[in-house]
DNA sequence: AATGGGGTTGGGAGCGCTCCCACAAATCGT
DNA sequence: ACGATTTGTGGGAGCGCTCCCAACCCCATT
């Protein structure tokens, strides 16, 4: 019932000061005042204003995960839950909140811009999945405002988190190498994102530790879509490859069809590795 | 550069007060001081510090997203993006953030909502798919937070949203009445269901307020399936409507198979409307 | 017994804002 | 023209908290 730190210290007798003391986990405060003041707390089932206390110590325990326009309608990607759920497990564990924002019109990027930022909310902010020259980051840049981007971004300032694409693309290639694969064929992402990129620069490097040389007409550059995985299989089957190297699930998922459609049996008859490790894939062929 | 309003007031010449009034857009404001405050707010690039509003104003245009447990891995499922891109896309319209709230370890379940609704953060609560006796729902009931519930729960004092099955079947029924239709056919939903059930009455709701007798066999259910509209459709053929009402999109997709398949033309030959507003429906036919 | 620390505690100040009340100025009736 | 409003404006108070400083108490030193 006690609603503020005075009303709890009146409870005990002590001052307001000794209360936040106590909550802050203070060190100079008596063990037996100490217990007492828990034991109000507890009683009256006081919690700490947050709001009041963020006025103060300029800091909410709120982080924003940010999603440009572009790729919400991605959201049918599992990427997204994915990460929005890796997202707030690791708020919960640290006590912060997740603010989710959702770029959606273009049109009031600038005032959703200052409404996410401007108003002190945010603790600091998760920009998912943006475009190499998106104004956000500079944005984000010139106010100062703490952040890290999934995915790499460029530009030497920005701090972000990512997967080991290049390392990760290395391994799914040499894993097939190491089956006795030459003839290994790969569906890229989309060369205008850094994933995309790095995934392919490990497909390179594994190709060319193991002194395979490149076959252009082996690859072929998709967008990370289902579709285009099928479609990227229809490229390659004339070539005849005997592995297949998908960078991302999502793609894999639509080569399978489109192998099972041309009748290939994997992994008898040709062999598929993606990256990613999105639920189904698990189901299927060796994943990474 | 100007960080409180009292900065700003001193730029102009007022006092904080005024200020305050610009921005929250109070009357008693003579207009050439009013333009000299944005002025200033303008080019101090001043922004108000929410949190010291929220304050005062115990408000925080902030609303929580929870979604429990259980669910968070059918995150798989279309639904919950969509969910979450609507409700983003509501709070930005009306100025308000959303906080989203994975219920994740059940273990925890306490302590999350303890922070979750304790800490005075939030201005209310959204709940996903909420299981029927979900303690979470007495425990917002017991501390007496603003919350709504998506999808219908059974309690009586529990605000929920669904969509309007009964009007949004009856308007979309009178549409084709308003077309001149008189013999309208339906395929049901699963009479199991709520959503189901409700549908079917709006559309017997439909005809009755315009005198058509309902004829049962203009009636079939089908299960929200593709295919049950398709199977619908064969059954309604020989009966030869002039309109049909399907009670899901998914099924209207399967009804318009069945039709093409059977010759007919929509709409010349036969009017089709249906429920929900899944993408690809509004290409075809007059959606609701 | 007087001095000096350290551990405790209380209360003032202030975070940046809104709300309210008081007062000044402009407007109005008759 | 002169009170009686109606504007417009300033400043105090206070939201609930943390931070800081002064005051205090207790005990070991000299």
């Amino acid at each position: 019932m006690a609603r503020t730190l005075e009303e709890v210290a009146q409870l005990v007798g002590v001052s307001r000061s000794t209360v936040s003391r106590v909550i802050n986990d203070h060190p100079n405060v008596r063990r037996e005042t100490r217990e007492r003041v828990w034991e109000a707390i507890r009683k009256s089932g006081y919690q700490p204003h947050a709001i009041a206390r963020s006025l103060v110590t300029k800091r909410t325990h709120i982080i924003g995960m940010v999603i440009p326009e572009a790729v919400t309608t991605l959201f049918t990607d599992p990427f997204f839950p994915i990460l929005l759920r890796g997202a707030t497990e690791a708020c919960n564990e640290h006590g912060y909140q997740l603010l989710l924002s959702l770029f959606s019109a273009s049109a009031d990027r600038q005032e959703m811009y200052e409404r996410l930022v401007g108003n002190a909310y945010l603790d600091g902010v998760i920009v998912a999945s943006v475009a190499l020259k998106d104004p956000l980051i500079s944005d984000l840049l010139r106010d100062g405002v703490p952040f890290v981007c999934v995915g790499r971004h460029p530009s030497g300032q920005v701090r972000y988190v990512d997967v080991d694409n290049v390392g990760g693309a290395l391994m799914a290639v040499e894993h097939l190498i190491h089956l006795g694969h030459r003839r290994i064929a790969t569906i890229t992402g989309r060369s205008d994102m850094t994933a995309g990129q790095d995934r392919l620069e490990g497909y390179r490097q594994a190709l060319a530790a193991h002194s395979i040389p490149v076959e252009e007409d082996l690859i072929v550059e998709g967008d990370f879509t289902e579709n285009s995985g099928m479609v990227g299989v229809q490229q390659l089957l004339p070539v005849e490859p005997s592995a297949l190297f998908v960078a991302s699930d999502t793609m894999a998922v639509g080569a399978l069809k489109a192998l099972r459609q041309a009748g290939r049996r994997v992994p008898q008859d040709i062999a598929l590795v993606s990256f990613d490790d999105i639920p189904l894939a698990s189901a299927l062929e060796p994943p990474l």
